[in-house]
DNA sequence: AAAATAACTCACCAAATGGTGACTATAAAA
DNA sequence: TTTTATAGTCACCATTTGGTGAGTTATTTT
């Protein structure tokens, strides 16, 4: 019986580099990033540490590399945006939200980036919070700001809290969380009661924040949901 | 010339102990809950490594010790409740939102705390969440429940994404951030506009939240401190 | 098949870290 | 003053961590 018949050489420059590439996100999701140490990343990936320095030059560029394969935001976009509405993203900015909050929640390894941009500064963490600013910049920029007008600065800081709330609970639910204000996150329940208030928050906003002196023009009342 | 007439004995046990816990805030608000070693805590205290382990019986301890002496949430109170308008807590909730915004903003062992209480399941760490829930149930149960009625659990749910953004927008900028929706939070102005938001949510919350079906009762204006 | 190249392993070192037993210095009690 | 309890130091060890030179094994080239 033969074997390994598509699986090429051994010994391969590149496969080892994905192995140790695939062991630095393994860690991170299961232990954080305070455990991804040379050692720890040379092991997992069944390789020797050396290889770490003569690929990548080092354990941080190692890091700073696998950070940067990754597409953290390919969530955010704005794929059907031919199907939405024309409601000043209002429809848009509803299912993002509640999407935003589920997907966060499943994925640990974003919780674990997010978290980690919260403690250390490190460039390739950087370019994943900047990278998120420019695939929202094109929802904003084209979307919201024109719906909002004048208020586009204020519609663009009313999002900053939100978004940023998802981002909390989500990580804080992932570790020592339970209730947040009495709602308790880890229950199907309470996570419901965070998807309506984020649906209430949107409503509120557009229907009390449009500019001033701009008679809302009516929207078309063409709503298509999944 | 006398000296060190306060000062009392060179060698105490319960001096030692303070200057030990002293380092580890130190050290936890310089340099983050990574760095906090035996040898580094023993080393900034200037004393021996070894009376970490006779006073505390370890690093965890002493760091747990720490944690536990320390009041995070004095901020959050009813104290000038009485002065309050009977306004179901809409004034209160916007002042302390406000205020919470640059309290989390300028407490960086705060930002340390809830960081790593994002990251490590700690059980000093979780008391510290547990608190905070205190703390806040007994302004959600008092002031925003009756007001709110049979929409209390909407509007909890609306101040855990309100409360946690804040929380995450101060962690942000304190490390890698710059602007968040395009907002630039290192800026006064960004900041200012932040709390505009803030303030917006607020009264967009109490206006179009009431409950349904109720004209809003009175409540009655005795409120007890202890 | 032999030579050359590249992939990989291993033994080893230095520094940092966690932890402890035996000692010394100080303060209080006798 | 001497004794005694305890606060504090120091030397020392084990383990972990980061890092590298020299050698071994596999693959490719000739």
């Amino acid at each position: 019986m033969e074997r390994k018949v598509v699986e090429g050489p051994v010994r391969s420059r590149e496969k080892s580099k994905q192995k140790l590439l695939n062991a630095v996100g393994k860690i991170l999701k299961t232990k954080g990033f305070t455990a991804l140490k040379v050692n720890d990343i040379a092991t997992t990936a069944g390789l020797d540490k050396k290889l770490i320095y003569n690929y990548f030059g080092g354990v941080d560029q190692l890091i700073d590399e696998y950070i940067r394969s990754q597409d953290f935001w390919s969530n955010i976009t704005l794929e059907n945006a031919a199907d939405m509405p024309d409601d000043g993203g209002r429809e848009f900015m509803r299912l993002m939200l509640l999407s935003q909050f589920d997907y966060v929640a499943k994925n640990k390894e974003l919780q674990k980036i997010l978290l980690w941009g919260l403690y250390e500064s490190r460039k390739s963490l950087k370019r994943v919070a900047d990278d998120r600013e420019i695939a929202g910049e094109v929802l904003l920029k084209h979307i919201s700001d024109p719906f909002f007008g004048e208020k586009a600065l204020h519609f663009r800081a009313l999002m900053a809290i939100i978004v940023s709330g998802i981002y909390y609970l989500d990580m804080f639910t992932a570790v020592n969380g339970k209730t947040f204000c009495g709602i308790d996150l880890t229950q199907a329940a309470g996570r419901t009661e965070i998807k309506k208030a984020l649906e209430s928050l949107v409503t509120m906003i557009y229907e009390t924040q449009q500019p001033v002196k701009k008679k809302r023009t009516a929207p078309k009342k063409t709503v298509a949901r999944p």
